[in-house]
DNA sequence: GCCAACGTTGGC
DNA sequence: GCCAACGTTGGC
């Protein structure tokens, strides 16, 4: 059995079609800079996980589609690069602070669930999603909250 | 752009 | 270990 998650990104950033126009429409999940976040995604998330991919800070939030974990975690490189916005001087080649999955794009919905259809279900208030000031950008769903999500996508 | 809520940092 | 200050998230 899979294990089922939610992970925000901005799409003005990194949005489900940029993920389904990737090559292999696979890549990777950089710039997780929380520690609960990363922990999840380290210990916990698995090859053949299935993934929410929700659209946060944008015109129309919610979920997009769905994705599926392909590689599980490994460093972070963009936390090794001067560079990069995602820079962390704490972290080094032996000792990386944070890490990183390799997601597969799976589809997109032909309209999405909006953030204010999930707040407004029961059964999802346990959603870290739907909760007063959670920020966490990597989150479980539970298997009845998948498939009611599911239940919720206008037209599938 | 605003701002509430939260996480992190660092002085003590 | 406490907690004030600060930076970030993310909905609105």
């Amino acid at each position: 059995m899979p294990n089922y998650w939610l992970m925000k990104s901005e799409p003005g950033v990194f949005s489900i079609d940029d993920l389904a126009n990737c090559p292999n429409q696979t890549e990777h999940w950089d710039g997780v800079r929380n520690y609960q976040a990363r922990n999840m995604m380290r210990d916990q998330m698995h090859k053949g996980d299935l993934v929410f991919f929700y659209h946060s800070s944008c015109k129309n939030t919610g979920i997009a589609g769905i994705a599926k974990v392909v590689k599980e975690a490994y460093p972070d490189h963009t936390a090794l690069d001067p560079d990069s916005a995602y820079f962390d001087p704490k972290s080094t080649v032996d000792n990386p602070r944070w890490f990183m999955v390799d997601i597969r794009f799976v589809e997109k919905f032909t309209h999405l669930v909006s953030l204010q259809h999930l707040k407004e279900n029961p059964l999802l208030k346990d959603l870290p999603l739907v909760q007063r000031g959670s920020r966490l950008s990597i989150m479980p769903v539970a298997e009845k909250q998948w498939n009611e999500i599911l239940a919720m996508v206008p037209g599938r």
